[in-house]
RNA sequence: UGGGGCGUAACCGAGUGGUUCAGGUAUGUGGCUUUGACCCACAGUACGUAGGUUCGAAUCCUACCGCCCCAGCCA
C-alpha cells in the first residue's frame, strides 16, 4: 500500500503520471532473470521494485520471466533456485510465469519480417571480422560486404540457418541500422547466432538462438509490459529496444526505464565474482552464509521482511552508489529485535562454581522469551551449583568501566541471582579455568530486595543441563568497503570471515530449536540453526548478526 | 577526439524558483535498563566548481571539473 506522504521514486512518479494522463489504466512490470546463476541481494532490489509496484497499484501485475536465450550458460537448476528465492522474498507471480523461450517461434517470424522489410540481413563475417568492421568508440564502423544481399537470399539463408545447414558461428542475422552511429549498439547488432546447444526447455528444437537485445523488447511487448525496468548499463541499449519494436508489427511498446544497480559495502555483487569465490573454494558454495546470494543470506538467518525493508529504504535512483552494509544490518536487527525469542547461550565457556549452593539442588527459574513483548511468554531455565559463563564476562584485572565479573565483584546472573567472585582457579599454565563464587539467596530471579544497584548482568547456562553446540560466527567477507575497486577483489578477502566455536553451550530449551527460526542469544546476537550441517546430536548455529555492542567500541578506543 | 548517464552531509535519499534543504543509516553526547541490547532525547558537517538570469536558485542558463557505462555471435 502506498503511504500518502511517502516520497515516490522517479519510476513510480512516471507510473503515477501515466495513470493520471490515461496513457495506461493498468501497469505491468516484470522481473527477467537469466537462469545462469543464483540470485543475489542486487536482484532483491529489482524484485522488490518490480513486484513492489505490482503490489501498490490496484490493477497491476508483475511477471516472472526467464531470459533463457543462451543455452550454453543456463540450467534448470538455476530456474528452480530463482523461483524459490523470489517466493522466499515474499512475492507471487501467480499465473504470470514466462520464458523468453516460449516466444522462440514468434521471434523467428518477426525476424523474417525484418528481413522481408529490408531491416535485417544474414552476415557471413567471422566474429573477428565483425568486431573489426564495428569500429571503435571514436571511429565509425564499416558496412559488412553482406549488408546488401537481396531479401530472397537473406530469407533463404536465414531459413537454412534455422534448418541447420551451416556450422556454428558461420553466419549471423544482423539488424541493418547504422554502422556510423556513435552508439555502438546501433552498428548493425547481431540478432541471431547459430548455436548447437541443448536448451533446458526447448531441447534440440533450435540451432539458432536470438540475442538479448532482440528478444527482450519483443518479450516485453508480447506480455503487455508497460514499464520495463532495468539497470543503468542498458541505457545505451534503449535506442535498439525502441528500434526493434518500431520496425515490427507489434502494437504494444513498453517504456524502458533504467535505475542504478545496488552495490553494498564490504561485499561483491556480481555473478561472475561470486562464481569465482565458489569455484576457488573461498566459500563453501553459493549458499555459504557469507555470500550475498539470497540462498546464502537465507541460510545465514536473514529474514525476507528485513530485506524488503532494506530495499525500500535504499530507494531507487540513477546515481551510482554504494550502500553501507550497516543499513542492511540495521534493518535486520530491527526485525529480529522485534520477533526473535530470547535464549541464553555461552559461546566460549568458563566454569563457575557457586560454593554456597547445595551440591544436588536444581532450581527452575522463569525467564522471559521477550522482555518487551510479554505475549511471547516465559520458559523455565534450570539452575544448579555448577554453571558456565562467557569467558569475556570475567576479567582478573578489570578496568573501571568494566562492569561484569572480577575478583571480589558482584554481578547479576540473568533471571537468577546476584553472585560475587571469591576465588580464581588457574591451571599450571596460568590460564583461568574456574571461578568460585557465592550467591545471595535473597536475590532469586535477579531482584535486589535491598535496592542495591547491580550494574552488570551476564548470561549463563547450568553445566549439567546445557546443550553442546557448534556455533559459526561470520564477519564481512572483505576487509575493504569497496573490494571491487581495489585491484583484484580476491586479495582483500577477510581471513577471519568465519570463526567456528566447537564448544558452545546453549540452554536446554535450544535442544528443540526449530529450523528456520531466529533466536537471540542474549547479549550476543541473533542466531539460527544451520539447515545444512545440523545433525540430530550436533546442532550448528549460524550467527546472523551481532547485537550492537557499545562496550566493544569503548573498549577498543581505550 | 565518439555515444549515453550521473554529481545534495560519512553513506543512501527527498526536494523541480520563495522562511534557517525531508527522512533513514552511521557517528558523538546524555537518559533509561535484570541484554553495555532495545527505547528516548540532543548534536553536527551538504546542494561538484565558476559565472550569469532573478527581489529571490539545489532548482533556470553558460562554461568547466569529476565519476560511471558502451567496441560479446553474454545478459
Amino acid at each position: 500500500m502506498t503511504t500518502e506522504n511517502a516520497s515516490h521514486d522517479f519510476i513510480r512518479k512516471i507510473i503515477d503520471d501515466d495513470l493520471a494522463t490515461g496513457k495506461h489504466t493498468e501497469i505491468v512490470t516484470r522481473f527477467p532473470p537469466e537462469p545462469n546463476g543464483y540470485l543475489h541481494i542486487g536482484h532483491a532490489k529489482s524484485i522488490c521494485l518490480n513486484f513492489g509496484i505490482a503490489a501498490e497499484y490496484p490493477t497491476t501485475r508483475c511477471h516472472l520471466r526467464f531470459d533463457d536465450t543462451n543455452p550454453t550458460k543456463e540450467e534448470q537448476e538455476y530456474i528452480d533456485a530463482i523461483k524459490a528465492d523470489v517466493r522466499w522474498l515474499g512475492f507471487d507471480w501467480g499465473d504470470n510465469l514466462f520464458h523468453a523461450s516460449d516466444y522462440f517461434e514468434k521471434l523467428y517470424e518477426f525476424a523474417e519480417h525484418l528481413i522481408t522489410t529490408g531491416h535485417a540481413y544474414v552476415c557471413d563475417l567471422t566474429g573477428d571480422e565483425i568486431r573489426e568492421y564495428r569500429g571503435t568508440l571514436t571511429e565509425p564502423g564499416r558496412e559488412s560486404p553482406y549488408r546488401n544481399r537481396s531479401v530472397e537470399e537473406n530469407l533463404d539463408l536465414f531459413r537454412r540457418m534455422r534448418a541447420g545447414d551451416f556450422p556454428d558461428g558461420s553466419r549471423v542475422l544482423r539488424a541493418k541500422i547504422d554502422m556510423t552511429s556513435g552508439n555502438i549498439n546501433m552498428r548493425d547488432p547481431v540478432l541471431y547466432r547459430i548455436l548447437r546447444a541443448s536448451h533446458p526447455r526447448t531441447g534440440d528444437a533450435w540451432c539458432i538462438y536470438p540475442m538479448y537485445d532482440y528478444t527482450h523488447p519483443i518479450s516485453d511487448a508480447l506480455e503487455g509490459i508497460t514499464h520495463s525496468l532495468c539497470t543503468l548499463e542498458f541505457e545505451d541499449h534503449r535506442p535498439l529496444y525502441d528500434w526493434t519494436l518500431n520496425h515490427l508489427p507489434i502494437p504494444c511498446h513498453p517504456r524502458q526505464i533504467e535505475f542504478a544497480r545496488l552495490n553494498l559495502s564490504y561485499t561483491v555483487v556480481s555473478k561472475r565474482k561470486l562464481l569465482r569465490l565458489v569455484k576457488e573454494g573461498k566459500v563453501s558454495g553459493w549458499d555459504d552464509p557469507r555470500m550475498p546470494t539470497l540462498s546464502g543470506i537465507r541460510r545465514r538467518g536473514f529474514t525476507p521482511a528485513a530485506l524488503r525493508d532494506f530495499c525500500t529504504r535504499i530507494g531507487v535512483a540513477k546515481k551510482d552508489s554504494i550502500v553501507e552494509v550497516e543499513l542492511l544490518e540495521h534493518c535486520l536487527r530491527e526485525d529480529l529485535n522485534e520477533n526473535a525469542a530470547r535464549v541464553m547461550g555461552v559461546l566460549e565457556p568458563l566454569k563457575l562454581v557457586i560454593t554456597n549452593y547445595p551440591e544436588d539442588e536444581v532450581d527452575s527459574l522463569t525467564a522471559q522469551n521477550h522482555p518487551q513483548n510479554p505475549e511471547m511468554g516465559t520458559r523455565q531455565v534450570p539452575f544448579s551449583r555448577e554453571l558456565y559463563i562467557e569467558q569475556a564476562d570475567f576479567m582478573e584485572d578489570p578496568p573501571k568501566k568494566f562492569f561484569r565479573l572480577g575478583p571480589g565483584r558482584e554481578v547479576r546472573l540473568r533471571y537468577a541471582y546476584i553472585i560475587k567472585c571469591e576465588e580464581i582457579i588457574k591451571d599450571e599454565a596460568g590460564t583461568i579455568i574456574e571461578l568460585r563464587c557465592t550467591y545471595d539467596p535473597a536475590t532469586r530471579g535477579g531482584d535486589t530486595p535491598d535496592g542495591r544497584k547491580i550494574k552488570g548482568t551476564i548470561h549463563w547456562v547450568s553445566a549439567q543441563h546445557a546443550v553442546r553446540a557448534e556455533v559459526r560466527l561470520y564477519d564481512r567477507l572483505f576487509r575493504q568497503a569497496d573490494p571491487e575497486s581495489e585491484g583484484d577483489f580476491m586479495e582483500c578477502l577477510n581471513p577471519d570471515s568465519l570463526q567456528i566455536l566447537d564448544h558452545a553451550l546453549v540452554e536446554p530449551s535450544m535442544g528443540m530449536a526449530e529450523p528456520g527460526r531466529n533466536y537471540q542469544f542474549e547479549r550476543q546476537g541473533y542466531f539460527c540453526l544451520d539447515n545444512k550441517d545440523t545433525q540430530p546430536a550436533h546442532p550448528v548455529f549460524n550467527r546472523t548478526v551481532t547485537l550492537r555492542d557499545t562496550w566493544a567500541k569503548v573498549n577498543k578506543t581505550v
